[in-house]
DNA sequence: GCATCCATCACCCGAAAAGGTGAATTTTAA
DNA sequence: TTAAAATTCACCTTTTCGGGTGATGGATGC
């Protein structure tokens, strides 16, 4: 038996999942809440084994108290729920510890399977959902200005930690040179120093 | 009809799976492969809709496998197989374009769900594969020698291009002590310079 | 009580990075 | 063909980094 939870600031979500889960055997309707706090409240002295929350909410939002669950609660699973298919949140999302994403006119069969799924410890997707973060994760890099190879040569030396001059003798250039590029890349990717250069190859995946 | 094509060395594996599947509706027995080549040589005259891929095989792996057929047929959407629930290799596999990760010792309903996510461009965890990738993350990050909490906290006003005198203004430090716990930073972790130091943080999440 | 780690501060020195400016050649694209 | 971009090289200055060494007080733990 799963126990669900909802977490959603419009009645009629509420009420359609409820009317879609409650026949379901092994699912358990655990109880509802429309905001953070009044979640936060339930929790306090009950539980639920998965809570299907929404993104979008007035004041403390579901990235936030889902953030705030797995903190205080890592065994709940969180499931984010949304009308849009918004790459950039579903990503924050997941990186505060939700176990997926699914839209809320998903079918019912794809609800049901996202929440097994989850309940033991899966990470589920819905089809769109899993497309529109790979869509975001590759705007988001090409959204960067464009890097010659040359400088894509030079950072990926700097980022395994060559100096100028080791660079400019492994590919037979002057160590000006090898300056310039370097120069270069901190101005095209408007970085101030070495670390900010390196923590942005690195998490925009240039390297 | 979702068309799979299976690629493992063990026979006994492809006849398991052959007999799970063939009498689904919704599932069509693309064919089979039993190492990588004959798999390429497979899909220059054929194609399928999903992939099971064993991890482990004699000759190119399927690590390695999948990352050519990511990059000759995106369309094709890539399911890891494997016995054993090890984290790095679910890691890797998913670094180079699989959609997901299942045991072959999963139940047919798993499977099925499993092969209908990732049809769609969904993404797959079985519960015990979520759980490991999560393990592995967690081992990975924690097998680094421990970081003092104002090393933390240094290492991520680095990362942010602040540099000595102003993280030593930041906190009410000399600038000397913010040096001090640089050079510490850089001994800890075994690395020469910010750039690498910079790298290894972001990669390993520590900031 | 003593070892260990943390956090703090200090100094010397050479190497490296970063900001600025300028310029030649080659490649690429419009 | 012509303009733009990439690649190459050069020098000057100031700041920052990184290696080494050493010291003090406080907290923690055995």
């Amino acid at each position: 038996m799963i126990r669900v939870f909802i977490v959603d600031d419009h009645p009629v979500v509420i009420e359609g999942l409820h009317s879609l889960l409650q026949n379901e055997k092994g699912i358990e309707w655990a109880g509802h809440a429309m905001n953070a706090s009044s979640c936060l409240g339930f929790f306090i002295n009950n539980t639920a084994d998965v809570i299907l929350m929404d993104i979008n909410m007035p004041g403390m939002d579901g990235i936030e108290l889902c953030s705030v669950i797995k903190n205080k609660y890592p065994g709940i699973f969180v499931l984010g729920l949304s009308t849009f298919n918004q790459g950039i949140y579903i990503k924050k999302m997941m990186e505060n510890g939700a176990s997926g994403y699914i839209l809320k006119n998903s079918s019912r069969d794809e609800l049901l399977k996202a929440i097994q799924t989850v309940n033991h410890g899966g990470i589920y997707f819905s089809g769109e959902s899993g497309m529109a973060l790979k869509e975001y994760q590759k705007s988001s890099c090409t959204q960067l200005p464009e890097l010659s190879n040359r400088e894509k040569e030079i950072l990926t030396l700097i980022a395994e930690g060559y100096t100028n001059p080791q660079i400019a003798e492994k590919l037979f250039l002057s160590s000006f040179t090898v300056d310039s590029h370097r120069k270069n890349l901190l101005a095209k990717l408007d970085v101030k120093n070495t670390a900010t250069l390196i923590r942005l190859a690195v998490e925009r995946k240039l390297i």
